[in-house]
DNA sequence: ACTGGTTCCGTAAACGTTTACGATGCTATA
DNA sequence: TATAGCATCGTAAACGTTTACGGAACCAGT
């Protein structure tokens, strides 16, 4: 005998007393409800979850897809632990459960989706890294399948969304190179297909017209979004004819690559370029200390949740409902990465005009 | 209509016929399980989580539980999510789901455990940052589920595990250490109550003893295991009355915490102090390089998922029914950060010298 | 024509819950 | 006393699958 039958039985009473006793049902008496959940604690009983899903049709599981294997962008990461325990609070205090849905590095991702979707197994789902054009996002709507997206896509479903201020990040980056006359700025930007690769270049570009400042494409670096991306993007930067005198590196690793390529090459950030990074717990040791943008990841996951439940009816006594889609906040923090001042008009160090001026 | 019986209506038979097609049972002609399978990729049709777990009793899902917030020592981590890539690769071609079970930082791993095993969610499972005496190995042993821990641990219930080899890890690297004169050689280890701190410190007392070199409780330094930690760590190793002239690092992130914290002091790592540590993709940015332990990590994954496996009978056939427990070889690779030879025989340095003759 | 065997398929029970519904006993009121 | 109302509880159906069982149809051999 297994399950709330032994604890019917243990107790001379039906199943659905118990189970209306351990739901915080009216119609069951104190004295009975009192029983029923000593008893409980004492054999350990836990609701099983398949029968209870079964009947409820809802599993009180959320989901949040990430891609394992390194080949995704984002390697080392206290980002996405950190993000999950700021949903995990949120989700805790409902009841409902976070799960990481693991796609492999050898699963299409969308195939994934369908195949953890179809079954049922999750109430609602966080989605990240969304590429420009998502399917899955398509895949979710069509199923009305409850979801959020940490990330902007083209793809237009009206669901919510939260994405890193990509904007904003380029805009005060820029205004601040600008404002030390520097006129040759570089942005390191993903390789693959993800969205905030182009949020960002748009972003930067924008930015750089506001100061009515031309914008080449030699100078939007394309890497992957980790340290061995940012030390081969030093490489690069460094053998551009025309060397941009500052960089801003929105990936969170990139940066810690990207000082180690300088560096070698005695090329000291903040003395003879100006870096402007993400800040993350490994950018902390870097030094020159680098200026970069900070925010508090676990309460981007906290955000994410409160707008994931938002979209429930059932929490709509809780979180006001309705579909959020915000920018979430960074603030730039000084260091010393980004002190180098570019001499006004023309007046060149000798180094730099002799690349300007090389042959072809 | 919803589910296997809109497949059946639409096919006109019965679901069971539709189930054993889907299934791949013998009773079942060539021709209907042809349309059966056609029909199920054209509408999409995914069987039930639920259904078909109430009914088996099984649910073809495999937990990794692990602990999230930034407090668990482990931060910043390829860790884990490669890891999990080599598990995922492994149990994907068995038709079984990984997926991350994510115990938040306010809630106990003892209770979460209890609850999400109790549920039924999953069918095995790994558990990780095993302690020195893990309540945990007790509760599903005594439930004779499946699982594997990554770690060992003082709870022995007979359980497989697959540990990192910190015996290995000492000896070598206290080998090289005295090989290159060092007498004085201190340790990193966890400040929490895992595992993994108990067994390397006594691997490294004895392979201390084995070259009758005395053990000084003063050069075990204790701190979290993260690039924080190895900072504090730098800090507290060069206040020591008699510095230590070398040090092994096991924690993955301490040497990057350490390195910052060195160089700002001005003792570069090679030259004035001999550091060994533990490889993974940021450590391969510091400079100089470090000497450091290596292995492949999502061979570790696919490892522990193969032992896993091991233990239930219904994969006899494919992995040899058994419980291994096996220490996960490093090998150590040469860099530049344990160059520094010490002078033989009582020849300190003058600073040296000054520092071990201060009063008290 | 009868038997036995094979192939294929439908029927129905079972998994562990939740919950609508109805039954029972009690209290209060007329 | 009869009735209505209430509190409490048991009964049984339902959720979507899988699978043991049996039945129907067919063929081969006697």
């Amino acid at each position: 005998m297994k399950g709330i039958r032994r604890l019917a039985d243990h107790l001379d009473i039906s199943i659905g007393t118990v189970s209306r006793a351990l739901n915080g049902r009216p119609d069951v008496s104190e004295e009975t409800r009192r029983r029923v959940l000593e008893a409980a604690a004492a054999m350990g009983y836990v609701p099983n979850q398949s029968g209870r899903a079964l009947r409820k049709g809802t599993t009180s599981i959320i989901g949040f897809m990430i891609e394992t294997g390194t080949n995704t962008g984002v390697d080392g990461d206290t980002f996405f632990l950190t993000v999950f325990d700021g949903v995990q609070t949120v989700l805790g205090r409902h009841g409902l459960d976070l799960v990481a849905l693991l796609c492999g590095s050898e699963e299409d991702p969308d195939a994934y989706l369908r195949r953890v979707v179809g079954r049922g197994f999750v109430d609602g789902l966080i989605i990240s890294a969304t590429q420009r054009h998502d399917p899955r996002i398509d895949f979710l709507a069509d199923r009305s399948i409850p979801f959020i997206a940490l990330g902007r896509s083209l793809t237009d479903r009206g669901q919510p969304w939260y994405d890193l201020d990509f904007e904003g990040m380029a805009e005060q980056a820029v205004d601040r190179f600008v404002a030390r006359g520097h006129r040759r700025i570089a942005v390191a930007a993903p390789a693959s297909e993800v969205n905030l690769g182009y949020v960002l270049i748009d972003s930067y570009r924008r930015a750089l017209a506001r100061h009515g400042l031309p914008f080449d494409p030699a100078l939007v670096l394309r890497s992957p979004q980790n340290q061995a991306g940012g030390y081969a993007m030093s490489r690069a930067l460094l053998a551009l004819e025309a060397r941009p005198t500052a960089i801003l590196m929105t990936g969170e690793m990139l940066s810690i690559g990207l000082y180690r390529g300088l560096i070698e090459a005695g090329v000291i950030p903040g003395r003879d370029i100006a870096v402007i990074g993400r800040d993350n717990p490994h950018a902390r040791f870097l030094s020159p200390t680098l200026t970069s943008f900070r925010t508090s990841l676990r309460d981007l996951g906290i955000a994410l949740a409160e707008a994931l439940l938002a979209t429930f009816p059932a929490y709509a006594e809780h979180y006001p409902v309705g579909t959020t889609r915000r920018l979430w906040p960074m603030t730039l923090t000084d260091g010393q990465s980004d002190l180098m001042q570019v001499p006004p008009q023309g007046a060149l160090s000798p180094s730099l005009a002799l690349k300007a001026t090389k042959p072809i």
